[in-house]
DNA sequence: GTTAAACCTGACAAGTTTGTCAGGTAAATG
DNA sequence: CATTTACCTGACAAACTTGTCAGGTTTAAC
């Protein structure tokens, strides 16, 4: 259960431009060299993450001189359990047996296969974690995520939607 | 956001052994190569995965022939947390912003970081319900670990001990 | 003792992730 | 319209993880 530095790096980015939005005028933009010089990574590192981010609608840029990036909504708005998906490539239901390179063709455990709804209902459970705790909220020092309300949802609970259900 | 091959196929080893202690005879063992068979897994790979969880503590060896692993306790008394954490080399809390590997020496967020208490938090709140989880429920199809309670605990909470809190 | 079946171990090849590089293209200012 | 400042992109080197290999050592049965 590992964070992967493709979501610890990319979520960096996201929260220096909520900060940009929350401390500067509005609409402003933040340069991709300031942000790799605040994190100490490198340029071209940055805008790898933000291309990523931006071809996912949390961040659009702005060209040309006084150009660069901000995000395309509020930092209210944004989850952190949407920053999270776009970052990590998170395995989709059916992929959860396909990711592991073992040496057999076909899941061993296709049939009465115990572990594949373990692993479907952690990663479920932690973006339901995820989708309540807005960005802005980890600006300000420390969150405990423990806190959070969990709202223990029925087996028959409807699909998530793609976007994030950020409760404030 | 991953589970490591390392979680996935040690903890398939764990369920192995967790299958025999329950349909097989009492003490009975299970041969690497009957685990490697089912799992689909090379003999060499499972040894390695074994003595992983044999150093600590989880599994032990019985040596010559009619030899074999077998689990030290009972599988009701073996936490889901307990397996993961040997598996997947948990980053301790001081190790939380070392462990990428950016092109800084010294952690640029060192100072007011509002990241590293929400990563402790996550992995601290995903193993708390890893805890209560024991593996022999993993065994008979489904469990949504979802319908785990979740003991909201206060910021003054003890440091969590190394064995596990299982609770049936 | 001998043998056979099992576990133990360090080194290493293959594959994946991570981060960099070099050279693009687009837009606003003067 | 030239120039500067910025974003865009594909290919690639380094580092890490994953899984294998070859050869050990230990133990129980006969």
């Amino acid at each position: 259960m590992k964070i992967t530095a493709q979501e610890e790096y990319g979520l960096r980015c996201v929260l220096q431009l909520a900060r940009e939005e929350t401390q500067g005028t509005p609409g402003s933009t933040l340069l991709v060299r300031d942000i790799a010089e605040r994190e100490g990574l490198s340029v071209a590192y940055v805008e790898k993450l933000l291309w990523t981010l931006s071809h996912s609608g949390i961040v659009e840029s702005v060209r040309g001189p006084k150009g660069g990036y901000r995000l395309t909504r509020s930092c209210h708005e944004i989850s952190l359990g949407e920053v999270m998906r776009v970052l990590g490539g998170i395995p989709s239901e059916e992929e959860i047996c396909s990711q592991f390179t073992g040496n057999h063709d076909t899941c061993v455990h296709h049939d009465g296969c115990g572990l594949k709804p373990v692993w479907a209902s952690i990663t479920d459970f932690v973006h339901s974690v995820f989708d309540k705790v807005p960005i802005s909220s980890l600006l300000n020092g420390t969150i405990d995520v423990r806190f959070v309300q969990i709202t223990s949802r029925n087996s028959s609970k409807p699909p998530a939607p793609a976007g994030a259900a950020v409760q404030s």
